[in-house]
DNA sequence: CTAGACATGAGGTACGTTCCTCATTTACCG
DNA sequence: CGGTAAATGAGGAACGTACCTCATGTCTAG
């Protein structure tokens, strides 16, 4: 048998198409009693809405923001480099897409901005940004005018986001701590290297690192964390200082961005392939570190994942559709050399 | 401006609506200028097919079948369920789905199941076989009757298959040997265990091991692949010999299937945990074996990502459209402790 | 010059849905 | 019981595309 239209569930249930399709939209003049005749008929037969018939008859557009950091990270640029390919792509039909860039480091643009959109002219934001009292603001703001927001690949969990769309940075920090304290054999210290602490995304990280370095390789050390402020100045130095005075130290993770500088500063000393590497984000820089054997892996999202997932959440959304989890799930993944592609 | 539709295109080039859409689908009786300039049009516009609204008025179907291998393996299990899962959600719109299962180890019943399949009745066939001629010459039949043709997780690379979705065995192979060399600290000998080794699969696996094995860790020693034919007792035996005869052993490659047999008889010999154990595929039985510290490691493939694909890809086919191939690449999973989920 | 083949146009119906309007029926209240 | 409001039915137009028929226009060969 083929899938029921709305005729069928008009005919099965003893009412015109008109009742079927005021019950199916919600319109109201409708009984209770005739309302649950109708829903009765679409559980019988089965009935799901096309949707695709749907947004045609309707004339849907789906009208996405993005709001993303702008920054010396190569991470943001894969990260827009996907977003344009999958606006290409199947998945962004009826998709009207817009980006808005804010400077990383200054929590009041990132207010502005969301501050500045059009919620009569938007469906569905989709945030990456570190949280504060006024991004929540900002989002519930946004919620209240009935768009769908996402958070991407940082999350926003004390605000009124729909969905968070990234990887669990606990995790991540755990499943770095595993790899390195294998890769490095159980023993010597490890220096952890950031831009900044101050974000969540880093202490979690650093969290997840820890309680596996404790629990599982007791016989190391992590030294306390390293923060370089976006400048490669002072991560030259801080690798100097461990070339020259730390004879102790087997390994280094880098928790966020700066990888570039960090690379260039290994390199520099000369120590690039010695020491055990990990990194997070695979760009072209890291990329070509994992090649050359100096990084020892990469933790990563995969950004096209990222933004695809973005765009059909926020769709689900929209149309208030269920999720299909197992697709969205973004994965911790690990990267070597040869499983690079 | 909106997006173009068929009647753009006929204002455009000066033409009606019936040379427009004779041309869009190849159908006789227009000349070659009049071509051109519909082509013209549509170059000029920008436009693009809207696929949703074309299936709904050619009242669209696409019927697919997936031949599978059936037997005691736990990931044909699991792909399975996968499917099922996918039936459900967006990407089956429009599809019938058929599966066909086939006794594994047996090449013929493959064949048979082939050449059964009603060529009239189906636009698409997603295929999980060892490559024989006899199956080379199946597809080709399949595909001159004008069906799409997917290899699903092994490569039918000389058969005339559309596409293959799936990973590259020997870059798993590679990766599994940087894991266990960097595992295992690169000293002692590491065991290879696997079913047969008469699968490609297989062989491409143990090649891609054995090359980074002699690049990356010259210290250590591979001994030759051990096959267990499904054969619990087998294992069981195999690995009691291991655990009495060589102490020099430090790692075990699970090759492909079997992986349960394996780690029960692991557990019976009061060495699971000690030595660096890495399989393939990630199951219920795998899942739990990397939580209790039983497998150091697992590679494998994301199985509903395996089947969204092969659904995505054979519509493409069956559309002639492109593919989003950043969408449909498969990767190469490393599973620890911590990414499992 | 004309028959015949070929090219093109005009217009309609359909797909499954949404969203109208207008008429009719039903239920409830006093 | 009539009056009124609410509920329902009937039907149509539209979304972008496919596919059909029939009429008309144009070219070419004889």
């Amino acid at each position: 048998m083929n899938k029921p239209t709305v005729h069928d569930i008009a005919k099965e249930a003893g009412v015109s198409l008109a009742t079927v399709d005021r019950v199916l939209n919600a319109r109201p003049g409708v009984r209770e009693k005739t309302i649950a005749k109708v829903n009765a008929a679409v559980e019988r037969l089965g009935y799901v809405r096309d949707t695709y018939a749907a947004n045609l008859a309707r004339q849907r557009q789906y009208r996405f923001v993005f709001v993303l950091p702008e920054g010396p990270s190569q991470f943001t640029e894969t990260l827009k480099a996907a977003l344009q390919e999958a606006y290409a792509s199947q998945i962004a039909d009826r998709v009207v897409l817009r980006t808005v860039s804010v400077p990383a480091n200054d929590p009041h643009a990132i207010v502005r901005a969301l501050r500045a959109l059009d919620t009569d002219r938007l469906d569905g934001v989709a945030i990456m940004a570190p949280e504060t009292p006024q991004v929540r603001d900002a989002i519930a703001r946004l919620k209240e005018a009935g768009l769908a927001v996402v958070a991407v690949a940082t999350d926003l969990p004390n605000s009124k986001r729909d969905y968070f769309i990234g990887i669990n940075n606990l995790s991540a920090g755990r499943t770095t701590g595993l790899l390195m304290g294998r890769f490095a054999g159980g023993q010597g210290e490890v220096l952890v290297v950031t831009n900044s602490m101050r974000s969540r995304d880093s202490l979690e990280r650093r969290l997840g690192f820890d309680e596996v370095m404790k629990s599982d390789f007791p016989a190391m050390t992590v030294l306390p964390s390293i923060e370089t402020y976006d400048d490669p100045a002072r991560m030259a130095s801080v690798i100097a200082d461990v070339v020259e005075n730390r004879p102790g130290v087997v390994g280094l993770y880098s928790m966020g961005l700066g990888n570039a500088p960090l690379l260039d500063a290994l390199r520099e000393a000369g120590r690039a392939g010695q020491l055990v590497v990990i990194a997070h984000e695979l760009t072209p820089k890291t990329r070509e570190a994992l090649q050359r054997n100096e990084l020892a892996a990469v933790i990563t999202q995969n950004v096209g994942h990222l933004v695809r997932s973005a765009l059909r959440v926020l769709r689900a959304f929209c149309d208030e559709q269920s999720i299909f989890e197992a697709q969205e799930r973004i994965r911790i993944e690990i990267v070597l050399r040869e499983n690079l592609y």
